[in-house]
RNA sequence: GCCGCUGUAGCUCAGUCUGGUAGAGCACUCGCCUGUUAAGCGAGCGGUCGUCGGUUCGAGCCCGACCGGCGGCGCCA
């Protein structure tokens, strides 16, 4: 039994193979019959003949349907007329299961492909997607790993919000009320003062009513925290994290991209240095990138996506003033009134996929910060508790990696990024 | 929370303006076809037109209410 990608090659040519899967495509003649079979691996056509199988062989094979599941014996022959450019002449096979007809079918809408998606995985688009995604998370890992950092895992039941404004899942928890982490960065920062570069790839739940292309209830959040790091620092550390990740990808999965469309040359792009601006300078050159703002303004969706679709590699912005970013973030000594924090904006009009910066780490500070937030201290008394006990400076940060993989396969909706994608209105399948 | 759109066959849609008893393609079943490429040709199967109420001799179509769904913005990753 060996996997159809092994069977697309010169050496196999004229060699017997038995391969299994599913079947992709089938079409029937009276006396010829074409299955097209399917594994993870890629898709072969097969050839049955009536004077080869016999009549009750033929029929069995040519009353299959589309997705059932089979094993099948035959010499292996190129043939220019095969999809994949080899063909498999049938001796023998045989069937796990003849399912009735698949319910997904060519003219689906997106909402039935998503009331399918459980089926719709199989697709060629979907294995291509998914596999990207494997290689994204193992790639941030890896990343990370040779670095010598340490994965950690938080907790995903807390009771504190880390951002102040965003909405949480409320859960039930022994006659207490708990909720839903929306981010693990302040429990990633008091493992640095044992392990001092930490990351974690968890979930996050936001119970905003988003209804937009980048925004899910439910997303896949990489963070990481960096001991004794300043902005500047982490911001090399990202650019080396997305470069690598990136690396990854076009190494394991041109085939992939190639199934999917994805402008490879456009992707590649992204390997040379980031750009990097500050916030007060955008607004500066904002005009001359079609979208004029004045200084103060917050980057909606549309905002960052005309100023992105000027850039061809990502975008570090900078320095944002005091007011546009939560209380936990540093501000800068030599610059008054703003922060010292990065966004990264991907390009081709995607925009934001990470944030990160300076954590405030003076006790007195962050104190008056939190306080200033309308934030109860007796809550976050554990956080405050770090800035107690042989504080540091140091940074972090927090990766969409949902947003990463649609930028990276180029794809119009977030929600085709992933396998379930949780909304407001979709907790199935 | 705000703005816009939508609901007819298993799926994708037409029919609604101009009221007269339900259509197409795909899927499925049967038949034909010895090289198909989301095959083709012929026939068949398939619908309380989102729900409730109103107007009318007559409502998928007009009016009202309700329910469901989608897209976009804000929020951010």
């Amino acid at each position: 039994m060996q996997e159809i990608s092994t069977v697309l090659t010169p050496d196999i040519e004229g060699k017997v193979v038995e391969i299994r899967g599913w079947v992709y495509r089938i079409r029937t003649g009276s006396k010829i019959c074409f299955v097209i079979l399917r594994d993870a691996s890629n898709i072969i056509q097969c050839v049955g003949k009536l004077d080869e199988l016999g009549k009750e062989k033929f029929d069995m094979l040519s009353s299959l349907t589309i997705e059932s599941s089979m094993e099948i014996t035959g010499s292996v022959n190129r043939d220019e007329r095969a999809v994949t450019g080899y063909e498999l002449k049938i001796s023998a096979f045989s069937i796990y299961q003849r399912n009735d007809s698949f319910p997904v079918s060519k003219d689906i809408s997106e909402e039935f492909e998503l009331d399918q998606r459980h089926l719709w995985l199989r697709s060629r688009e979907f294995n291509a997607k998914l596999k990207i995604r494997a290689t994204i998370f193992h790639a941030f890992r890896e990343f990370f790993d040779h670095e010598g950092y340490y994965e950690v895992q938080p907790p995903l039941m807390v009771s504190t919000a880390t951002e102040g404004g965003s909405t949480l899942f409320k859960v039930p928890f022994f006659g207490e009320e708990a909720f839903l982490s929306q981010s693990s960065q302040f429990y990633l920062e008091t493992f640095i003062f044992s392990l001092e570069n930490v990351y974690t790839i968890s979930p996050s739940f936001r119970a905003e009513k988003s209804r937009t292309w980048r925004h899910v209830t439910e997303y896949w959040h990489a963070e990481g925290e960096v001991a004794w790091a300043g902005n500047e620092k982490m911001m090399e550390i990202e650019e080396k994290m997305i470069h690598h990740i990136i690396r990854a990808v076009l190494k394991k999965n041109k085939e992939e991209l190639t199934t999917l469309g994805r402008n490879i040359a456009a992707l590649e792009e992204s390997l040379k240095p980031f750009h990097r601006m500050k916030y007060s300078e955008l607004i500066e050159k904002s005009a001359s990138y079609g979208m004029p703002l004045k200084y103060g303004d917050d980057l909606g969706a549309d905002e960052e996506r005309q100023i992105m679709s000027n850039f061809d590699r990502p975008l570090f912005l900078t320095h944002f003033p005091e007011e546009l970013k939560t209380f936990y973030h540093r501000p800068d000594p030599d610059n008054p009134g703003l922060i010292l924090c990065h966004d990264l904006l991907a390009p081709e009009g995607y925009g934001e996929i990470i944030g990160g910066g300076e954590r405030i780490w003076n006790y007195g500070e962050l104190e008056g910060r939190i306080e200033k937030s309308g934030l109860k201290k007796e809550d976050y008394y554990w956080y405050l508790d770090l800035r107690k006990y042989g504080s540091i400076p140091h940074s972090g940060f927090g990766l969409g990696m949902d947003r990463l993989a649609m930028w990276i396969m180029h794809l119009g909706n977030i929600k085709d990024a992933m396998p379930y994608p949780r909304t407001i209105r979709r907790l199935k399948p």
